[in-house]
DNA sequence: CTTGGAATGTCAACAAGGCTGACGTATCTT
DNA sequence: AAGATACGTCAGCCTTGTTGACATTCCAAG
């Protein structure tokens, strides 16, 4: 566009000192840790920690969702996601059922004792999310977001914005 | 205040759906990965770990920090991060140095050869920190910093802010 | 029908990095 | 002199990540 305009888009030019960039990282370790503490809290109790609850978060989200699904979003082996599974499982908090049209697969749901622990684990973090929201502001949270987003690696993104598939046919 | 206006403040009325709330999570969730594995890769290649990274960074912050110091910023037990300290320590990357006033103290400050570390991995982790400001913008940048902090737990928020002092009589 | 490959599960071994508990030493502080 | 503080260390445990090897089951192509 116009050439002498100071920098108000942000878009061309926006300095950036190192300051500035450190205070995000700084932010973003903080705030991460916040942000685990309290579901840490509530899984350590039970005998459970993060991964479970990665695992019981993306099962909520997509029930019936297989093994393989999984693996790709949550970014670990099949051995680490194995063992925490079978723990679940065992314990009755998620069920594996064998698919219908390919069984070979299996389709992760998470039970009645599953969902509620679900419950209580999103509850706690929510109530922190929804705080900070409030506190923050609407434009803030419309920010926030953005440059999350852009934070990502691609990869992760398409399972950021995508994943809302798998839903029929197990 | 006034009762009647619909919530434009984002303060009184702010209606947020558990969707909304689930999106910020795993934005968080997603974002973090990405945060972090510029400066793992980085770090796998020499053996070391992001435990490594996080005493490097923080000793760079605040050069001649103490040991107790450096628990309370990164919560961590004494035991974890002796062990990252005695490798650093071994490895010439940090320099450990009796206290003057309080000799029991000791002073943790980088070498120039871990100076040079903290430079390669600060570098990749605000390459990324910078790309996603410019693609989201300045007013993204300060909403991002406002949600963020106000995630934070109080006591982290305390060091957020102060970490720049103990500078002197070492 | 047979066979190759995909999806899943399992066993074993290992490492990083958290944790607790206990103990020792040096050094302040009272 | 006694107690508190700062630090280091030994030992042991847990979660969660990794690799590698191998069995099973099943779909689909030949």
């Amino acid at each position: 566009m116009a050439q002498g305009t100071p920098g108000q888009t942000g878009q061309s030019l926006l300095f950036l000192t190192d300051e500035q960039l450190r205070k995000g990282i700084e932010a973003m370790f903080f705030a991460y840790r916040g942000f685990t503490a309290d579901p840490d809290r509530i899984l350590s109790d039970q005998g459970y920690g993060r991964a479970h609850h990665r695992a019981i978060h993306f099962i909520h989200r997509s029930p019936g969702t297989t093994v393989n699904n999984l693996l790709s979003v949550l970014g670990v082996t099949k051995q680490s996601l194995n063992r925490v599974l079978r723990t679940l499982i065992e314990d009755g908090l998620v069920a594996s059922t064998v698919g219908k049209r390919d069984k070979r697969e299996r389709h992760l749901t998470l039970t009645e004792t599953g969902a509620a622990l679900e419950r209580s684990l999103s509850d706690a973090q929510r109530d922190r999310m929804r705080h900070a929201y409030r506190t923050a502001g609407p434009e803030a949270v419309a920010g926030f977001r953005q440059v999350l987003e852009a934070m990502m690696d691609e990869e992760m993104r398409f399972y950021y914005d995508a994943l809302k598939d798998q839903s029929d046919e197990r």
